[in-house]
DNA sequence: GTCTATACCACGATAGAC
DNA sequence: GTCTATCGTGGTATAGAC
């Protein structure tokens, strides 16, 4: 856990090579294997040190895991910013497709950090998620004002129910990383699809409808 | 779990009132926690027995694991049968329809069996996941067939990746266990804003494209 | 900053009485 | 079918030398 001032104060032990190192392992096998059953042990003997060493850096293995998820958003949060700048001037559909890819970027193109976060958020200790959720709320929060105020601008449909529709589209989004292989797809081409799921629909009913 | 026929040899021990009772609990803890966080003691104890008398009803606490799974998978499939069922004589938006509903249905009116396989599959011990992945894999490809169905009639995109677009499809979907809670919001109202963004999307964009 | 050694505990699982 | 008692292992974490 971190102490003091507001937000992510980084802790204030200095930002080791060796830290970045062991977190950015740590959250491999935490996405392969689960928070419960990647070990101390496990985790040292991929750094190639001892377990009691680990703990030279990290109080305690929550502490491995709130550091990851924080890292994790706060990639998130940086895609979303750049996205954003990246958007100004565009048409609308662009402007979304922009965060999406954005998104799915952050999630394959980081380290399993963001990743990771998708996976074990929902049964990781209480103390670590508590310290989490007001993190995940903010940036959940930013996607549900940029679907409002596309649909204030007329881009989306006016009964769209802004918070499921996020929830879909992100829900969408995260479940590919049970899957989707960035060595073997393309992210332009994932990005692509799913914006145009969401934006344009699939259905082409001849019928009518 | 049904008896014997072809597959899955499903254990002689009779199907005890006792046996279904604690896989219910046990599920139940695996989806709140983690199939690793839930211990035999945890479970026995919320089944109200002491944890060396849960062996007298599984070998091994994987089993139970195993067993859970397969039950899920079955009430997806059930799902997937009445809807095909139901969706004879309808257009082709409405069979859709049917099947998202009959989905999210399963994930959320048959007790934890449906969604504990969303959110443990995927760190699920070696040897669960070996004997799950067929029953899985053959749910999905019914998904498959269907959108391919739809495309080869002319009711989705021609160009539709259908390998994606039932991915995004299904993990928006099963992302929903995260956050929908059926006793407040409407399965109803999710199925179709689900089946809407699917098939129709959301852009109105005023400006073209 | 890493090591060896170890404390202490909870884990899954078994034995055998009732 | 459930109990009490217990085994062996591997879990997180600490102490203290280097």
């Amino acid at each position: 856990m971190t102490p003091p001032t507001t937000d992510a104060a980084p802790d204030l032990r200095t930002e080791s090579p060796g830290r970045a190192r062991i977190l950015e392992i740590a959250a491999g096998l935490f996405l392969d294997h689960g928070y419960e059953a990647a070990s101390v042990r496990r985790i040292a003997d991929a750094v190639g040190i001892q377990a009691a060493s680990l703990y030279h850096h990290f109080d305690a293995k929550e502490d491995l895991l709130t550091a990851i998820l924080r890292q994790g958003m706060a990639v998130m949060d940086a895609a979303f910013d750049e996205a954003h700048e990246a958007a100004s001037g565009h048409d609308a559909r662009t402007r979304l497709a922009l965060h999406v890819r954005a998104h799915l970027a952050a999630l394959y193109e980081n380290g399993p950090f963001t990743a990771v976060h998708v996976t074990t958020f929902r049964t990781a200790p209480e103390e670590v998620r508590a310290a989490i959720v007001p993190v995940r709320d903010a940036y959940e929060a930013r996607w549900t004002d940029l679907l409002r105020s596309l649909v204030d601008a007329g881009h989306l449909a006016a009964d769209t129910a802004v918070g499921p529709a996020r929830l879909l589209l992100l829900g969408g989004m995260n479940a590919t990383v049970g899957w989707f292989d960035p060595s073997v797809g393309s992210l332009d081409d994932l990005a692509e699809t799913a914006t145009r799921q969401f934006w344009s629909g699939l259905g082409r009913d001849p019928e009518g409808t």
